[in-house]
Formats: structure tokens, C-alpha cells, sequence
DNA sequence: TGACTTAATCGTATATTTACGATAAACGAT
DNA sequence: ATCGTTTATCGTAAATATACGATTAAGTCA
């Protein structure tokens, strides 16, 4: 039993499922939303705003570093998150391009 | 151990995460490409063409009339499907929005 | 009616995700 | 050097997701 098939389609649905698995949690968006209204961005203000653990809101800032969303700078003790803008520019066209290609596609529904 | 938070966000960010939930799989993303492409749209189509069993296919069809983004039409022993565009142009809509929010927030990024 | 086709659902195994508390690591300050 | 602060990581528990084969259900057609 395989368990994950991931890797057998388009590169491309691949890499938008890695950014929509990315934004898959409310949390997640929240953390965006957070980092994009703040330029301190410090770890501890969105443990503060979010209602989970330290240890909770450290695993999502890590899911959201390594789909590159995010960029972290040791800072001391501290943790200084910010926003990689070119990522996000890249996530918004990929899915652009994939929501326009299927409305090229799309003639009328026959099943309605 | 509550296990899941993901009701104790705003809305907005709740509704995104779900859309992006049911993004969150190639295969989900090959089916809304395939059901783009053709109009018949039968399960069966969907299946030869994915890298799954029949039943996975079916789960991950569920998944897709879960959360709206498309619409299954029972036709005698066949299943019809098609994309729900109302829908999608909802998904299409709340991720613009919540994109250009966090652009208008975003000033520059002091950590890097 | 009975055989065939098609797709949903069930049962199951395994991987992953989400959450927490506890601990460790890294630095600043006293 | 020790203490306090901050954040990452570890260990763990429980929920979900993913995949499959087997079965069921529902309709078609001979």
C-alpha cells in the first residue's frame, strides 16, 4: 500500500497543491495576514493573536518557510518573520494561470 | 487534546482554508482540469485518466462536491459531473481579495 | 429475471496533520 | 557564570487524509 500518489501528476498541479496545502489552514492565512500588517513580525505577537501553543504556532510558521511564503531571521533570542513577497507574487500568478486555463477550457456543463 | 482550532478564526480566513483544502491535492486539481476540458464528464473518464484506484477517485470527487467546487448529476448507472462555475468564481474571488489585503498591508519587510 | 456496467460506500492500513506540554538551545542582561 | 526570555524541537496523542480492494446499489440491456 503506497499510501501517497502525489508525485505522479503535472508539475504543475503538484506545485499548486503545495501552496494550497500551505494556506490549507486558517491559521496559516492568519499568520499571513499578521506578518503582512506588522513589519516587527516577531514570533511572539502571533502567539499572542492566535489562539494556540507556542510550540502549535511555531509548526505552522515552519509549514509556511518551507513552501517559501514566509522568510525567518534569527534575531537574538527572537525570531524575525517576514512575508517573501516574490513567492507570494509566484502562488497568486500559478493560480491565476490555473483558474484562467480552466476557464478557457470550460464549454457549457451538459449535466445541469 | 481538542485536536482542531481551525473554528476559531475569522470567517474569511476559515472559508480560504477549506477552498485551499480542496486545492490541497493534484489529483483535485487534475479532476477540475479534466471535468474543464470535456463536457460529458463521467467518473469513469476521470479514472482512466488519474493514476488511482476507482474508489480513490470517488473519495476525492466527494471531496470536490464537498466544499462546492463541483456538481454530480446521477444518470442512471453513470455519474455525471461538471464544474460548479458559480463557485469557483467565488474561490477565485475570496483569494483575490484576500491576496490584495495582504498586499495593501504590506510594508517593506524589515528582517532581511 | 439475470447478467453486466458503473459508481458509491465500507473496511482497513498507513501516512500526515494538528495540537499540546516539556525540554533544549541561543542569546542578552545582570 | 547564572538567570530570564524567546523560540525551535521532541515526544506524544488524536484526528484526518490517502489509498486500495471488496462489496453494495442502481440501472441497462439481453
Amino acid at each position: 500500500m503506497s499510501y501517497t500518489k502525489r508525485n505522479e501528476f503535472e508539475d504543475e498541479f503538484e506545485k499548486m497543491a503545495e501552496f494550497a496545502k500551505c494556506l490549507s489552514h486558517p491559521a496559516r492565512i492568519a499568520i499571513l495576514k499578521t506578518l503582512a500588517e506588522r513589519n516587527t513580525c516577531i514570533c511572539g505577537e502571533i502567539v499572542e493573536i492566535l489562539p494556540l501553543a507556542q510550540s502549535t504556532v511555531s509548526q505552522h510558521l515552519k509549514e509556511l518557510k518551507k513552501c517559501g511564503l514566509i522568510i525567518g531571521e534569527i534575531d537574538g533570542p527572537r525570531s524575525c518573520y517576514c512575508i517573501n513577497v516574490e513567492r507570494l507574487r509566484e502562488m497568486e500568478k500559478l493560480f491565476r494561470e490555473i483558474i484562467s486555463s480552466l476557464d478557457s477550457d470550460m464549454s457549457a456543463c451538459s449535466c445541469t
